[in-house]
DNA sequence: CTGATAACACGATATTTATCAGTTTTTTAT
DNA sequence: ATAAAAAACTGATAAATATCGTGTTATCAG
C-alpha cells in the first residue's frame, strides 16, 4: 500500500530515493563498482560527528542511524539510512566535518567511495549534479516535514509517525511471510520519536491494545496500518 | 562576537549564507537584475504550502517566515529567511508542490526569478550549479541540527536558541545605536519555539529577571548574549 | 545449556508544559 | 488624539511526559 494514496503528499514525505536509481551506468561503474565492501556489526560506528570526512558511504545492507548524542548522553536519531542510500555525503558537499555520527542498527555492509571519486563524477557529469540537487532539495523538504512533526505533534503522534516510517524502511526485510516486521529496539525507537524509552512501552501497549500491531520479545508487526495512521493523525 | 568562536562550531550551525555570495558576476545579471520587485506587508502572503512553484523569490529587505499550519491551526515557523536569501527554490528543484508557506514577517520586499530563468543558469554554469550543490548541503545540516533541538530541548532551552539564532539575523538591523533589537511578535517566537505563546511570556520574564535581556513592548532588547547561550546550553 | 547481561515492562511520583479565563498594555487606524 | 483592535501579560488548573525504582523476560557469549 502507497502512503501517497492515503495522504495529502506534501504532508507526508518522510522518505527518500536510493541514491543508485539516479546514476547512469556510466557513474555507477566509477562510484560502486570497484570499491571494497566492509561489514559493520550492530552498534558499529561508521564515523564520529565532528571528524573529517575523506569521502562517502553506501549502504549495501542493512541499516544506518545517522544520530547526534547531546551534552548528558541523550541520543537523537536523525535518520535510518537503508540500502541503497548514500551516507556523509552532505559533509563532503558542504565542505565541513560530519555534522551528525553513523552507526549500524544492525548488521551491515558498507561501500567506501573516496571523495575524489565522488567530486570527479560530479565534475564530468552534469546531469549527475542536477539529479544530486534535486535529491538533495527532496531530502531537505522531507526533513522539514521532521520538525513540525517534533516540534507540535504528541509523543504518541511521534511514535505513530516513526512507525509508519520504518514500516515502509523495513518492508522489503521479511522474505517469508507478507506481514511486516519491524526489529528494532525499544531505545532506539524512543531516540527516534524523540521521547522516554518508557513512554515508548507505555505506548506500544496502548497501539497493541487497540490491534494496531503485536509484538514478539523485540519485534513489533505492524497489523493494521490504517489505525496507526489514523493515530499519527488524531487530534 | 562571532558564535562559532563561542561554541563548537558544528553544534551551533543555525545560520546559511546569503545566495548572493555564490553568484558570478554574469550569473547575478541573470537571476537579481532585471528582475521587478514587489512589497509586501507584514502577514502578506507570498506562497502556500502545496501550491505549484512557477519560480523563487530573492529576498530584498525586511524578513520573510517559512511555516506549516497543522490540522487544528498551529502553526510552525521553520526557518526565517533574511535580506539575500532565495527561497522557494527547494521545491522548484525538487520538482514538488511547495512544502511549506512563506510570509512577510514583517514589511519586506522580493524579486520574483521565474524558474526559467533559474534552470538556465543552472544549465548554463557548472560552476553555480556545485556551490547549489554545497549551500544546500549546509543548509541541510543547519537543518539537521533543528531537529535535534526540538527533540531533546527543554521549552526554555528551544527559546533561548531561537533569540541566539534570530539576534544574528536582527544584527544588520539596527541602524541607531550598537544593541541588537528583535522586533518579533510574541506568537512568532512561540510558533518558532514551538511552545506555547503564554510560556514565552513567562520565560522572557525569567531571562528579564536573569538580565539577558529587556523588554519594550514587543521589542526585545538583548543585554547578555554569553547569559543566554549559557540558558541555551543549561542541563 | 546456562549464567550474565541487556532489554523490556510497569507503577508511582515529580516535573514540565499547555490550556483556560481573564486583565492590562500596546499598537493601529481613523 | 482617540477609539478599537490586537498583542502582551497573569494566575490557576489540567494534561502530558519524564524520571525513578524495581521486577521480569529475552538475548547472547562461552
Amino acid at each position: 500500500m502507497s502512503l501517497s494514496g492515503i495522504f495529502p503528499i506534501d504532508r507526508w514525505n518522510f522518505t527518500t530515493q536510493s541514491i543508485l536509481n539516479i546514476l547512469s551506468e556510466e557513474d555507477y561503474q566509477i562510484l560502486v563498482d570497484n570499491q571494497s565492501e566492509q561489514k559493520y556489526q550492530k552498534g558499529d560506528v561508521i564515523f564520529r560527528e565532528g571528524s573529517v570526512p575523506s569521502g562517502i558511504f553506501l549502504v549495501r545492507s542493512g541499516k544506518i542511524k545517522k544520530y547526534k548524542v547531546d551534552q548528558i548522553g541523550k541520543e537523537q536519531i536523525i535518520y535510518v539510512a537503508n540500502k541503497g542510500e548514500l551516507i556523509g555525503y552532505h559533509a563532503v558537499l558542504a565542505e565541513e566535518r560530519y555534522p551528525d555520527s553513523a552507526s549500524a542498527l544492525e548488521s551491515s555492509s558498507l561501500s567506501f567511495i573516496p571523495k575524489e571519486d565522488f567530486f570527479e563524477v560530479i565534475h564530468r557529469s552534469p546531469s549527475f549534479t542536477q539529479k544530486l540537487l534535486k535529491a538533495l532539495s527532496h531530502e531537505f523538504t522531507v526533513l522539514a516535514n521532521s520538525i513540525s512533526v517534533f516540534a507540535q505533534r504528541t509523543a504518541s503522534e511521534r511514535l505513530a509517525i516513526a512507525l509508519i516510517v520504518l514500516r515502509e524502511k523495513y518492508k522489503d526485510d521479511n522474505t517469508a511471510g507478507h506481514e511486516i516486521i519491524l526489529n528494532i529496539s525499544r531505545t532506539d525507537l524512543a531516540n527516534i520519536a524523540g521521547i522516554a524509552q518508557e513512554n515508548v512501552i507505555r505506548l506500544l501497549k496502548e497501539f497493541k491494545a487497540e490491534g494496531i500491531l503485536q509484538t514478539e520479545g523485540r519485534k513489533i508487526i505492524i497489523k493494521d496500518i490504517k489505525l496507526l495512521i489514523k493515530r499519527a493523525n488524531y487530534r
